[in-house]
DNA sequence: TAACTGTACTATTATTATTAATACAGTTGT
DNA sequence: ACAACTGTATTAATAATAATAGTACAGTTA
């Protein structure tokens, strides 16, 4: 599915989030798919259940995926502008960025290039 | 100076980082401005010089900083895109920033007005 | 019923962050 | 030369966090 760092200092739980964010993001993972049980990705990846439990609450309480007992854990489908807090926590590290980008260097040009870039590969639909 | 969030999973040195790269970033510390030495600083929040020490280390590894023994640390002035790691760094966060902006319903056109308004206030010479 | 699911909990270990106490070398002003 | 600053380095002890391990319970599915 996906390969993490293990002598990264960012813990394992974290790098999970993030990648499986990824995954969602990028419409890998498809509305109401399924995703690995808890038990069956920690043995994959070698790894404690506890830890990919641990990722799976965080990724639920960020609205990504939801899980239900006993059926499994599956991602969430977007409804637009649904999770207000990370929303906001997106805007806000937008601006971060931006301001960090113009400060090294990098012309508003370039910017709007890869907004571009971005925007034409993200048909999720 | 600063406040930081002594209660956040996020360690003290890295919060002092962000912190820290801000300020220098919305040019509030100016470029060769001194910063507080490391003992000064750790007195006034009442933290371990050894913490800031490894802020100050890692700022400076990111050149946004440097230091000379004996006289202090000051702002890096920044020559443009000097910093190719943290260039390219800052890059890919854009690109996975703007990729989940869009997922989360984010119009490119309130994006490119984020960015203006940055822009706009940004003239930092 | 058997074999899956998520979830919760406690205990233990491993890893990392933070503090603490020194020490040394360079700078600055007196 | 001296005192009082600077950054830097090192070692040790402690605190905080991450990760593992083992177990248990409740819901789902065939």
């Amino acid at each position: 599915m996906f390969e993490l760092d293990i002598r990264s200092r960012k813990p394992i739980y974290e790098q999970l989030v993030e990648k499986l964010k990824e995954l969602i993001i990028n419409d890998v993972l498809k509305g109401d798919e399924k995703l690995p049980s808890v038990r069956e990705l920690a043995q994959q990846m070698t790894i404690n259940p506890n830890t990919i439990q641990k990722a799976y609450r965080e990724l639920e309480s960020q609205g990504y995926i939801y899980s239900q007992k006993g059926k499994g854990s599956f991602v969430h489908p977007v409804e637009k502008s649904e999770n207000k807090e990370e929303l906001n926590k997106v805007r806000e590290e937008l601006k971060k960025l931006f301001a960090e980008a113009i400060y090294l260097g990098i012309t508003t040009e370039e910017i709007q290039a890869m907004l571009r870039e971005v925007e034409g590969g993200e048909p999720h639909d």
